[in-house]
DNA sequence: TTCCAGGCAATAC
DNA sequence: GTATTGCATGGA
């Protein structure tokens, strides 16, 4: 006899097996964090605060917003923890809004943001988007931020997704690589194409979207980081039975 | 010491 | 159009 679970578990997609599965083992992420917010996961590492699991209502405030901006470019290939001091230092210098950044010495910007490393480009990125945001009236489209120099495909989905709320699937270096080692992409696929598989397979659902972004980054850190052994995960295993 | 991290733009072919 | 290179810090 085929049960109602067997029945649903055959018509689900792939790619929704996997979310399942991520948010089974991992639970809610709550990203993006914010440093504004007091810690509700102190395991998660590198993070001293500012994850909300299962509150999709941040950003609640202009600021948060912004902050979460200048997150997205600090972060470009560089890990979160010290992200996580850049933005600590920008608002020990008052630097976290974007009146204030666009009015104050480039340097003191460099100087912050020094730990996050490539803080020549990064500094000017920011320049470049807080003048932008200041001057932004309603929520922009993915093209208007993806014309921004220094915002390219992963950074503006990251900020229509988790700044503006807005269903654009993220694909970063670990999605890539989980995709890849499941074989469920090519070698050289491609940034756009990658999306679509996402997107085409999932309800288009910003929380959804989030998480599951969250998730692939979380479940990366376990079994993806370079040199380790893709045998491992987990996931093959899923895909396989 | 060497390698890597939640990319991107410029340049080379 | 696709491949390669420079950008930079701090942790593993």
């Amino acid at each position: 006899m085929i049960s109602l679970i067997d029945n649903i578990s055959k018509k689900m997609n792939t790619i929704e097996k996997i979310y399942k599965k991520l948010l089974e083992i991992y639970g809610p992420q709550g990203w993006w964090p914010l440093i504004e917010i007091n810690g509700t996961n102190p395991t998660k590492t590198g993070s001293i605060n500012g994850y909300h699991q299962n509150d999709y209502s941040y950003p609640r405030t202009k600021n948060q917003q912004f902050e979460i901006i200048l997150g997205v470019i600090l972060t470009q290939n560089t890990s979160w923890p010290q992200v996580e001091i850049a933005l600590k230092n920008l608002k020990k210098n008052s630097l976290l809004s974007p009146k204030k950044i666009t009015e104050k010495n480039i340097n003191l910007i460099k100087k912050s943001i020094k730990p996050a490393g490539y803080y020549n480009q990064k500094s000017e990125r920011i320049i470049t988007v807080s003048k932008y945001f200041k001057s932004l009236k309603k929520t922009p489209s993915r093209d208007e931020i993806l014309s921004i120099k220094g915002i390219g495909p992963e950074s503006a989905d990251s900020i229509m997704l988790y700044a503006f709320k807005i269903p654009e699937f993220i694909i970063d270096a670990y999605t890539k690589r989980i995709m890849k080692a499941l074989g469920l992409i090519s070698e050289n696929a491609k940034y756009d194409k990658i999306k679509e598989i996402f997107e085409r397979s999932i309800k288009k659902d910003t929380k959804i979207y989030q998480e599951y972004h969250a998730l692939l980054v979380e479940h990366a850190k376990h079994y993806y980081k370079k040199g380790s052994d893709f045998k491992k995960d987990p996931l093959l295993k899923l895909l396989t039975s």
